[in-house]
DNA sequence: AGTTTGTGTATTTTT
DNA sequence: TACACAAACT
């Protein structure tokens, strides 16, 4: 136990020994908020203050619960099963697992992600012939899951108005083909395990009685509807059992776009009573520039809960701010500053390139992979996303709950099996009068025909093949452990088949059929069940990692958003330009600003050493090229903790004027575009030193040796101090920066 | 039925 | 610019 609460500030300790009671932590930026939170619950464990049964903690990702479960099992001997916890659509898809029948869902519900959601979608808009112009699919896909996470079922949207009743007739043939098909969608998964709650008296006593203690991650980012949830399940005012301690940070609220509610902060603090707010403010990570310039930065921001991050580390180095010509130019001054970094000994792996939109990444990679320095892009395709899965994963889908016609349509003709749009429409119609299922319908044409007579069908082929193969697939499965099943399912699919015929390029298909099977056998392993239902849901709730890569060291290239809850010795943010950062479309948004704001505040604080800050005056964005004005975040740091490493007075190079960079003690960077988009450098960056060199006994064109890279020729410098870098020329190895603190340099 | 050409459109994203 | 998706072609 004590052990346990060692080393703790005393804020933290405070919100580790909290009483039964509810709480609310404002755990600021590398305050030590995943330590709070699992070392309370080990301490509530430890001290017999509850038991594990007693217990729930909820967040986000599944990589947050993963790592959650991981520590309390490294501080604890003890057995933690019997704990629920796990993401919000987890625990709910777990009790509607438990209570199907109550929560009125077939007993093989299956779980629709935004794509499969998406493709239903555009389903019942092209049967209600609405043009895309008229209601975009995405448009209709954000209104219903809205109307979900406010708690609203179709008989209750809006329908004054014609749009506004388009928009509730189409939400309602959504319920109808949901039900139907017996699939539910994430914010299904929500609403209806809320409504199981507060129907269901009995349920909600028996959840009321076992969960003590309910505990809440990342709270700034729920939405309306996941507050609601967590309160019926705590019981309020006098029917109050479970004390939910919550964590979180409004100053890191990033996904208001998406529901996200920081009110809830404010709600929870008001409906149960918290006596104060904890603040943990000491900050473990970044040194105290960097600190200083997150901190004067989110001052902007309004209503705010307050806190002020500190740390016991020193100033450390100032923020580094470049002004580049171009995103080019930009690009390779942060490439010349990664291989510096790299160096002077820093793993790639510890360097993150950091910026607003996706499509900034492309410059960035660019770059990259021109110097030959390895980078790792994060976000794009997950495993279970991809194709040839769903492909699979649909067909396990139609074994486990035929009736699903989704997954019917996607795979009725994939390999194709000679199912055309007018048999196809055929079989919708037929569905349509009989009141079923597309596949209840394609089972009455079969018997149909089978009566009638089969001319000349091509066994395999057609409806009757399609079915044919479904229900022979239902019947190798039976009572198969679930990688057979899927073995034999892929096998029989003929998707293998398929995709070895054609010509080129499916290697990569083929191995992640492979690799499915590979997946189900883990799941086996770890999950407690291992049912074919069990295992689609897992596909669905956990997309699978980006890339299984292995690791190899490598530059981070992620979105800010991506970059929450991480950490990185360097990090670069990149494109602070109006327009980029802010984004433009953030004006639009009510409290737009203020939620770029806090993402900024976010990117900067993953910094633990040096912070870089730069900006492109002309940038190539959506084929063309925009002039742009320096983002105003950077004039909300205050000059003193910057160390500008281009003149302000700088101005218009690259793409306006070609090259340009004036004056002295100014860096001049110039690019010669060659063949299709391909740059090189003209000139590296120079500086003309102004004086000698006179510090630490070196000088311009002073001979030094290093140990790593040999004997080389002092041939720039910038900076002072403990700041201070020298450009080395080395005989064998070439050009580059090195820092005088890190790099042990031997005048010759 | 599969391939090609054309058009439109561009934040952030986990479950 | 570049990609996704849809209409149009063969």
């Amino acid at each position: 136990m004590t052990a346990l609460l060692t080393d703790l500030n005393p804020e933290q300790l405070e919100a580790v020994t909290w009483p039964h009671q509810s709480a609310l932590i404002l755990a600021g930026a590398g305050s030590g908020k995943t330590r709070v939170l699992t070392t309370r619950i080990a301490y509530l464990l430890q001290s017999g203050l509850t038991q594990p049964q007693n217990l729930l903690a909820v967040t986000f990702t599944n990589k947050a619960a993963r790592e959650m479960v991981a520590r309390i099992s490294t501080m604890l001997p003890i057995n933690i099963r019997g704990m629920w916890i796990g993401t919000f659509h987890g625990l709910c898809h777990r009790m509607l697992r438990a209570h199907y029948e109550d929560a009125g869902l077939p007993q093989a519900f299956q779980i629709l992600d935004m794509a499969d959601q998406l493709a239903v979608i555009k389903r019942i808009l092209k049967e209600r012939s609405l043009d895309e112009k008229v209601l975009a699919p995405r448009q209709l896909q954000w209104f219903i899951n809205n109307a979900k996470e406010e708690g609203l079922r179709a008989s209750q949207v809006d329908t004054r108005g014609s749009f506004n009743r388009t928009l509730a007739e189409c939400y309602q043939v959504y319920e109808a083909v949901s039900m139907r098909g017996g699939t539910v969608d994430f914010a299904e998964l929500l609403l209806r395990c809320y409504e199981l709650l507060s129907r269901n008296e009995i349920l909600r006593d028996h959840y009321r009685g076992r969960f003590e203690h309910i505990l809440v991650d990342e709270f700034q980012d729920t939405n309306r509807l996941q507050y609601q949830w967590i309160k019926l399940l705590a019981g309020s005012g006098s029917q109050q059992h479970a004390a939910i301690f919550a964590v979180g940070d409004d100053d890191q609220s990033i996904y208001a776009f998406r529901g996200a509610h920081v009110g809830n902060m404010r709600d929870l603090e008001k409906d149960f009573s918290v006596p104060k707010i904890i603040r943990l403010e000491q900050n473990y990570r970044s040194q105290g520039n960097i600190l200083d310039a997150a901190n004067a930065l989110i001052e902007n921001n309004k209503g705010r809960l307050g806190k002020n991050l500190w740390t016991a580390a020193g100033k450390g180095e100032s923020v580094r701010i470049y002004y580049a010509a171009t995103d080019v130019d930009e690009t390779s001054f942060i490439v010349d500053e990664i291989k510096a970094l790299h160096a002077e000994g820093l793993s790639l792996s510890e360097i993150a390139l950091l910026y607003r939109s996706n499509a900034q990444s492309r410059v960035l990679e660019h770059g990259l992979f021109n110097a030959s320095i390895s980078y790792r892009v994060y976000g794009g395709m997950r495993f279970f996303d991809r194709q040839e899965v769903k492909h699979a994963l649909a067909y396990l889908r139609l074994v486990a709950s035929p009736d699903d016609d989704n997954a019917l349509l996607r795979v009725i003709n994939f390999p194709p099996r000679g199912i055309g749009a007018r048999t196809l429409e055929q079989l919708q119609d037929q569905a349509e009068i009989l009141g079923t299922s597309l596949w209840q319908a394609a089972l009455k044409v079969c018997e149909g025909r089978k009566a009638v007579t089969t001319r000349g069908d091509q066994p395999g082929r057609g409806i009757a093949g399609f079915v044919n193969l479904v229900l022979s697939m239902q019947q190798a499965c039976e009572g198969q452990p679930l990688p057979e099943i899927i073995r034999r399912v892929v096998d029989q699919s003929g998707l293998v088949a398929h995709y070895q015929a054609e010509r080129e390029g499916n290697n990569e298909r083929l191995e992640n059929l492979k690799e499915l099977v590979n997946a189900a056998t883990s799941f086996v392993h770890e999950a407690e069940d291992d049912s074919l239902t069990a295992f689609l849901a897992h596909a669905s709730l956990e997309g699978g990692e980006h890339q299984a890569e292995g690791y190899q060291d490598a530059v981070q290239l992620m979105t800010v958003h991506a970059a929450k809850g991480l950490e990185f010795h360097s990090v670069f943010i990149s494109g602070l330009e109006e327009g980029l950062f802010p984004h433009e479309n953030s004006r639009n948004e009510p409290n737009g600003l203020e939620e770029e704001r806090r993402l900024m505040y976010v990117a900067m604080t993953r910094a633990r050493q040096r912070l870089y800050l730069s900006y492109a005056e002309s940038r190539m964005l959506h084929g063309q090229v925009r002039v742009n004005v320096p983002s105003r975040f950077v004039d909300e740091i205050p000059e003193e903790l910057l160390k500008r490493l281009r003149s302000s007075g700088f101005s218009g190079a690259g793409y306006r004027q070609g090259l340009s960079g004036t004056g002295q003690n100014t860096v001049s960077t110039a690019y010669s575009r060659q063949g299709r988009g391909k740059h090189t450098p003209v000139s590296a960056a120079v500086r003309v030193a102004p004086q000698g060199l006179n510090t630490a006994g070196l000088h311009i064109g002073q001979q030094v040796s290093h140990t790593k890279f040999g004997t080389g020729t002092i041939v720039n410098y910038e900076g002072n101090g403990s700041d201070m870098r020298v450009q080395v020329n080395f005989h064998q190895t070439g050009t580059k920066w090195l820092s005088l603190t890190y790099a042990k340099l031997v005048p010759l």
